[in-house]
DNA sequence: CGGTAAGAGCATCTTTATTT
DNA sequence: AAATAAAGATGCTCTTACCG
């Protein structure tokens, strides 16, 4: 059997099936049938937080039962698999196999430098109306909660076509961290860590040179995540911290159906990447501040800042929910108001100069 | 087997910007 | 304003592994 080895110590080692999108609608399906079907095995914990003791006895647990297993029903295969001449056996099977002999790299990483190689899916067996298809638990324990805890696949198909080892790192982190907020930074050590690349590099320079703009060129060539811009943090003169402001082109919950499921996804987008909750708040939103123009650059920039201090003071999934007693809306509102406040001499000069002018007329 | 390409490391020169 | 460390750009070599 022939496998494409990229010439890199690399994370993926492709199988002979090309991983497309369909696969890896496929994929995601698997992970969210995981999910559904292991709900004791879901941490709901958000980013940087401690684990409670609960939470991690889950979490080696999870390392010590070894595979997880869940039932894809052919319902869900013909949604997946929409071409009537691809939802015969043979042709369903070849890509769970695609799966099967995909292989994925990964180190959790936390106390030993321990490394682990898996297919992407174990085995899969057929019966009269669904697959029931098995996952190593250490590589569910890593797509899910190793590079921070909540619920984020990666998009394989997005995975699986960068070449270099750094650009796969990137996404993989920026993707965990791009549904909770827009800018994410590292220190330079941390990325060191993330890209793994021990003593090599050790000058800044270099070390850009052939990672980060290595990767972040890459991801930027992808329809699945732009990089809208990079910037260093110094410390006297070196840089000390970097950050992505990261616009994430791919939907954070794939997992549309099932309406009565609790990770279900309602948000919209407002103001360019304002993750509202649901329409009936951006309603809310919109009506609230009626009197400000949002078509203005600077009115927009208002939102934007006081939208990322929210986040950063309190980072949760959903961004502005308003929900009993956990709502971050009043804390955005109070914000804005601040950021309001703040602008107000220079906003009334605008209009004063506005309807000074209009007064000649 | 040799050609090719990517990654790595090193050296050199230039540019930038902090420090004094 | 001058000194100087850091970063940028470029080019060279070496290694490795793919590919015909």
């Amino acid at each position: 059997m022939k496998k494409e080895v990229l010439n890199t110590p690399n994370n993926i080692i492709k199988g002979k099936i090309e991983i497309d999108s369909q696969i890896n609608k496929l994929y995601y399906r698997i992970l969210y049938n995981i999910q559904k079907e292991n709900r004791q095995y879901i941490i709901k914990a958000k980013k940087g937080e401690e684990l409670t003791e609960d939470q991690a006895n889950i979490l080696e647990e999870l390392d010590r039962i070894g595979y997880l297993k869940c039932t894809v029903s052919y319902d869900e295969i013909q949604s997946i698999i929409r071409r009537r001449n691809d939802q015969v056996k043979e042709e369903v099977l070849k890509r769970f196999i695609a799966l099967q002999t995909a292989i994925f790299r990964f180190s959790t990483g936390e106390t030993t430098n321990e490394e682990t190689q898996t297919q992407l899916i174990g085995q899969v067996s057929v019966s009269d109306n669904s697959y029931t298809v098995s996952l190593s638990a250490k590589l569910y324990r890593y797509l899910f909660y190793s590079v921070g805890v909540g619920f984020t696949p990666v998009n394989l198909a997005v995975l699986f076509n960068l070449k270099s080892q750094y650009s796969q790192a990137l996404y993989v982190t920026l993707r965990s961290w791009s549904g909770v907020k827009r800018e994410i930074e590292y220190t330079v050590e941390e990325l060191r860590e993330i890209f793994n690349v021990g003593s090599k590099y050790k000058a800044y320079k270099n070390f850009k040179q052939k990672t980060i703009n290595v990767a972040m060129d890459e991801i930027n060539n992808t329809s699945a995540m732009k990089i809208v811009e990079f910037k260093e943090i110094k410390k006297g003169r070196s840089v000390d911290k970097v950050v992505f402001v990261v616009e994430d082109l791919e939907p954070r919950f794939v997992l549309e159906e099932n309406k009565d499921d609790s990770t279900e996804d309602k948000s919209v987008i407002w103001l360019d990447y304002i993750k509202v909750e649901n329409e009936a708040l951006k309603e809310r939103l919109e009506l609230k501040y009626n009197d400000m123009n949002f078509e203005s650059p600077i009115v927009k920039a208002l939102f934007h800042k006081s939208y990322d201090k929210t986040l950063n003071k309190d980072n949760r999934f959903t961004m502005i929910q308003d929900k009993k007693g956990k709502s971050n809306f009043a804390l955005f509102n109070f914000i804005v108001n601040g950021e309001i406040f703040t602008h107000e001499l220079s906003v009334e000069s605008q209009f004063k100069i506005n309807s000074t002018t209009q007064t000649l007329f």
